[in-house]
DNA sequence: ATAACTCCGTTCGGGTAAGC
DNA sequence: GCTTACCCGAACGGAGTTAT
């Protein structure tokens, strides 16, 4: 795990890094709670297989933001070098923030695969390391410690070194899960497909109906004893204002202002029938095509009425 | 504290099926 | 054949999540 907080050594090591695929990567934030957040650390791994994060580099830009910038410059803004982050939108924002080029986030990745095929509580990285990846007592409690302190305790490097380990493997499970939940529509089997659907069918819908009926109760139930607040549910409410105004008074009023409203109104059917005939008006129809599944009850029987034989 | 993003609850319109 | 009930998708806005 080579610490790295000489900005000639640091140098070097980015520009060793311009020749690399795929990067893995994460960062340190010193003051964030404050207006003037720093760049602390950069976390680079370069090599997915690692375990121990005996590859990690972890560059000191504490003291060298222009050092940081040089990372931006050959590493973020490069699109032929493809990095990942876990939660990309955070540590974009001291790494290129938009103009970053050929970026991955494990978070977004994670958050587009069905609760079913990733049971976990939340996507946070120790989370998805520790479920997905299984490893052992993934140490978050430096996550907010003081990174702007030197030198950095050894458990603050340890931290930071195997973050982009955990990184690398989250990503790579991901992947996998993600193969497999976006088969061609082509080659779906449609009879496996609706034979599974009937097996769940019917605990989806106990279930389903169950979840519904507990929450309105409970929200009734908290509504009717006046609690913002129970062990398992908080209440919240807001006021929604809807202004309205006739479409007379309306049209009445932009005509005097000379407002022009010339956009189109969608005609309702309840409109329509209160306009009749509605000739001479310049309707413009457009015409959606919407699918929807209609479940069969039964296997159909083979047709009788439509084979002659 | 922040920003980006998705999730969740709600409402509305339109379409289909059930019921008479 | 007509009305009613229900379902689905779109749209909207607030809530929640994630990193340090």
């Amino acid at each position: 795990m080579p610490y790295i907080t000489n900005p000639n050594d640091i140098s070097s090591q980015i520009a060793a890094y311009t020749q690399a695929k795929t990067l893995w990567v994460d960062t340190e934030v010193a003051d964030y709670k404050t207006k003037k957040p720093r760049l602390s650390l950069i976390q680079v791994l370069d090599e997915s297989t690692d375990l121990s994060g005996d590859r990690v580099f972890i560059l000191d830009v504490l003291e060298y933001p222009d050092i940081a910038d040089i990372f931006i410059e050959k590493i973020m803004l490069n699109p032929a070098i493809e990095k990942v982050f876990h939660n990309s939108s955070f540590d974009l924002k001291f790494l290129g923030k938009t103009k970053a080029k050929n970026v991955i986030c494990t978070l977004e990745i994670a958050k587009k695969i069905p609760y079913y095929l990733l049971p976990v509580p939340n996507l946070q990285l120790k989370t998805l390391a520790e479920n997905l990846c299984y490893f052992p007592n993934v140490d978050k409690t430096q996550s907010q410690s003081d990174w702007g302190q030197r030198p950095l305790t050894k458990s603050q490097l340890h931290y930071a070194k195997m973050d982009p380990v955990y990184l690398a493997h989250v990503h790579h499970r991901l992947l996998q899960l993600t193969q497999l939940i976006n088969p061609n529509p082509s080659d779906e089997d449609l009879t496996a497909l609706g034979q599974r659907y009937r097996e769940i069918e019917h605990d989806w819908k106990s279930l389903d109906t169950e979840i519904n009926h507990i929450k309105d109760r409970i929200k009734a139930a908290m509504q009717a004893q006046n609690l913002a607040e129970s062990d398992y549910f908080k209440l919240s409410s807001y006021e929604k204002t809807t202004k309205k105004v006739s479409f007379d008074e309306l049209a009445k009023f932009a005509q005097q202002r000379g407002i022009n409203l010339d956009f189109p109104i969608t005609l309702t059917q309840n409109l329509q029938k209160q306009l009749g005939l509605t000739d001479g008006l310049p309707i413009q129809e457009e015409k959606s095509i919407n699918s929807r599944l209609n479940f069969k009850e039964k296997e159909q029987d083979e047709a009788d009425d439509d084979i002659p034989f």
